[in-house]
DNA sequence: TATGAAGAGTGATATATATCACTCTAAAAA
DNA sequence: TTTTTAGAGTGATATATATCACTCTTCATA
């Protein structure tokens, strides 16, 4: 049976059995249970992890004690908190997973040296770099544009997984309003 | 004089006075006036633009008539749509001169040859991709956590120069809330 | 010089959303 | 099984912001 990561890679460069192997050679796994996290606002992050099974969050904390979730990851999503991965900066985010998950993740040392020894993998991060900076952009788009209810509807449309597996309370801290709010939408 | 593109693009890596004759080579320059505009919301956008001199923005008009900013451009950014750039779709934004701009553009044809014929180019773009995407998510978690009074505070204080140059309305625009309501923040 | 348009401020009112308080239910823990 | 906790719905009220209408000023241009 074909790695799934291979399966993800390969929607974007070709490998052969041998340089998946190299590839893979470079990552490590881990399982963690729900409610444990993978990253601690503060933490000099040094990993990007990728989602084998299992459903995650990015989020922070505001002043009043607000949760704002930045991002989701379910099977076959990489999170981590990027700026501090790129930078090596202190994370604003922490990770924490929403179920039990079980994860790939590679060093900041182990992607440079893939990158550098392997074209084809700095060809695939640069790709996955611009992808994910469209996904934000439309994001932008979609915060600046819809009303609660279209952001809504937008996000059901897209991820319809994801209402089934994470509480309404964490769509609505990924939305931006009040659980309160959220659930008076559809009356 | 040093040209102020060598500048820009030695922040990342460094260039000899022949590599970046080569890089040079594969812009063109053009001059726009105040409400030309570079992009229309529909065009396939062949280009990605430095600003020399000017300033533009990128915008969308909703459904309602009200206008959203996504990006100002001032002296030495960079600006198109970079979605219908990168996977040659549809632009969802315009592109507008708020001043009398002068820029310098590279097509996506010329961007891949020099991409591919000069290994340090291809890492400075993803670099670049890298910090845009950094840049992205820092406002999707302004736009999120703060106030509007906050997202006022912090725009002027990264961009004090805007304030100066863009009418107040346009800063409502980018930050999303009517420009009555901005008008009113300081009182 | 006169005229019109763009920018900006502000009062009155409408509307959307947050907040607080309470209830109900189902799942997890004791 | 009983107890506790998390999730979710909803009424009442407060608050922030949008919207509409009007004014004033400045600047471009006819």
């Amino acid at each position: 049976m074909i790695h799934p990561l291979r399966k993800h890679i390969e929607e974007i460069i070709e490998l052969t059995d041998e340089e998946f192997d190299f590839v893979l050679s470079h990552f490590e796994s881990i399982k963690k249970k729900k409610h444990q996290y993978i990253i601690q606002e503060g933490d000099f992050v040094t990993r990007e992890y990728w989602v084998v099974q299992g459903c995650l969050k990015s989020y922070f904390i505001d002043d009043n004690g607000k949760e704002h979730i930045l991002q989701f990851g379910m099977e076959n999503w990489w999170i981590t908190d990027y700026e501090s991965f790129v930078k090596q900066t202190k994370s604003k985010t922490s990770v924490d997973c929403i179920e039990d998950s079980e994860l790939l993740y590679i060093s900041f040392e182990n992607r440079d040296k893939l990158t550098a020894q392997m074209h084809k993998m700095e060809r695939f991060w640069a790709k996955k770099s611009k992808n994910g900076r469209i996904a934000l952009q439309n994001r932008i788009l979609s915060l600046l544009k819809n009303s609660t209810k279209e952001k809504y509807d937008l996000l059901l449309e897209q991820y319809p997984k994801l209402f089934q597996r994470v509480p309404k309370k964490m769509i609505a801290a990924y939305l931006g309003v009040s659980r309160e709010t959220l659930s008076r939408l559809n009356s």
